[in-house]
Formats: structure tokens, sequence, C-alpha cells
DNA sequence: GGTCTTGCCTACGGTTCCGCTCGGGATAGT
DNA sequence: ACTATCCCGAGCGGAACCGTAGGCAAGACC
């Protein structure tokens, strides 16, 4: 349960495109506006390139630029595109997974995380992120205070159990 | 985004040992109960108990057993466990980053991932899972076919993208 | 055509983590 | 004592992750 750095750096690239009024961007700008590595991040372009996440351009005045409209690129399309099937049980997606015994219903469990991050990464476009207008989930998710904080445990000090 | 197999590992010893009917159970008979590298899920079963999670008795006729009922411990605290914090951003919690320009709000998006993955881990206890009494969150997830699908998407074939 | 700019591709290196094993030491029952 | 069981630290092979380097290919401009 561990965001990568390719899935960050992917997002903040993207979303500086998405911001852009500029038909297109180089590679360079866009590592300098969020001062990500160079070579690194190029290598993630590539990958979102062909995933059809950007298209790109080359030679002088050349750049990267959204394939498609901001609003029709979802943050779950950008995770798979860099880092694979959203949810993965050592190897296995979810639905494969078999269980005996007392853990019979674990893949159920499986499930469900998968079907709750989608239902976080799949409502949400490039365009929502850029223009601060989360959608209704999140925002319902992000009211809570609780959200916010670490972990919170009734018994114990919050300090002990980070998160 | 992917769950490790001590997550999986720990999951299915502490299911065993909630289902057991005996007050004690010896790590020989969890390993074998869902054929797990017996060694392993020693270093594991550690954890649990460093974390609070398991008690454990030494010597001839010793074992392992849960250190509350299992309807107390929640798959939130197991996962936290053996693999810390529920989600991290680059060794970062969700709440530390600090993202400038366009990347501003998605910070925000973080945060919603990991509340939603608290949604359905800290609802569910052992006991649920024994049961197979998932809570009405993760009912509600599952009760949609698509949860259940390696990802859709209506324009390509399924089988493209798999998740 | 030549040159410059920029993205494309392949390969590689360092580090960390994951999954797992081994060998022995401590502790409890008999 | 003896045996069964958990405890602990070390280590290890491989993979993944993060990042770098260098040269090649394509497009723009003179």
């Amino acid at each position: 349960m561990h965001i990568s750095a390719r899935a960050d750096y992917a997002m903040r690239a993207l979303l500086t495109l998405a911001a852009s009024d500029t038909p297109r961007v180089k590679g360079e700008v866009l590592t300098s506006a969020q001062s990500l590595p160079r070579k690194f991040l190029e290598q993630i372009l590539t990958e979102l390139r062909r995933a059809g996440i950007v298209q790109s351009q080359r030679g002088a005045d050349g750049g990267y630029c959204l394939a498609r409209p901001a609003n029709q690129i979802t943050l779950a399309d950008v995770m798979r595109a860099v880092d694979g099937p959203l949810a993965e049980v050592r190897g296995l997606r979810p639905e494969d997974t078999i269980y005996a015994g007392a853990a019979e219903h674990l893949q159920e469990v499986w499930v469900a995380v998968r079907a709750s991050l989608r239902t976080v990464l799949e409502s949400v476009t490039l365009a929502d992120v850029v223009e601060g207008r989360l959608s209704k989930v999140i925002d319902r998710l992000n009211s809570d205070p609780a959200a916010w904080i670490s972990h919170h445990d009734a018994a114990h000090d919050a300090a002990h159990h980070p998160d």
C-alpha cells in the first residue's frame, strides 16, 4: 500500500500539462516546474505516451501534450499506466486469489479494497484536480477531519501509531 | 498499490487463530493449515506479537492466540502491524506532502485514497471475515458486479487492460 | 544540407525492500 | 534432563525501485 514516486511524478507532470495554456510543453519545463529528476521523468512520459495518455513531438519546438482533454483522463488511468494494476495480492489480481478454511472470505476483502480505490481514482480526472474541484466522493471522505490525521486511536497516544 | 505477502499471510494466520476453538495454536499448525512458509510466518507472528495483536506461549504445549477478541481486531490493525502506514507517498504521509503550482490539490487526492482504504479496513474485523459477514461498506462495494471484473473500459477490449 | 533542439531508446548502477532460510538460544512442560 | 516450542539475529538471492548516462532519431530553421 505504497504510492510510488513514478505515480506521484506522473501526476505532477500531467497536471502541469493540463494547466498549461500553450499547446505543447517541453520536458525540461515540466521537470523544472515541479523539480523532478529530468531523465527519470522522461522515462515516465514515455510510458504515458505508450499508454495513450500523452502525445509527444520531437525536434526543436517539440514537447508533450495530453492525448485527450484533461477531463477525460482519470487518475486511475494514470496509475495503471505507470504502476500496472491498482491492487494486487502477491502478483495476483484480487479475484484470482484462492483461500481455504478460515480465510475463505479474504478474497472478498481484497476485491473490496480495490473497489474502494476505484471509487476514488476513477471518479476524479486531471481537470478536477487542477481546478481544485474534487468529486463529491472525495469531498465526503475529506470532510471528516479524521481523514487528515495520521491515525487516531481512542485508547493509546496517537503518536505511537503513525499512519 | 501492492498488497504484500506479509499482509496476506498475517491475515490468513490470524483468521485461522480466530476460527480455532482451542485456546492456543502451534505455529506449525498455522503454517500447514494455510500452507505458508514456516520460518517466514514465525517472523510475521513476532511482529504481530510486538504490535499487541497476538500473544504467544513458549515451551511444550506452547503456541499463539489472539491478544484481543477477534471482533476487536480490525484489518487495518493488522496491515499497520506488518506493513506500516496504510498509504505513503514516497515515504511521506499524505498530509505531509507539499505540492506547488498545478499539482497543488494533489495532496487532497492522496489523503482521500488513504481515507477510502480506511473505510474498508477499519470497518472490518477478523471475526467479520471468519463469519463471512463483511460490513455493509464492503457489501455495497462488492454488490456491483463491476467490482469483480479486472477492469472494464467502454471503448476497448477488457483483456487489454488487466487490473 | 547542416545544425541545433528536443524527444526516444537502451543499458546500467546503486540502493532498498521483499521473501525466505538458517542456526542457535531461551522457556516451558513432563 | 529431555523435548517441544517459540525467540532472535544474521544473512542472502533476487527483484523492484529510483535515477543516470550516452547516443540515436526526428523535426525546425538557416
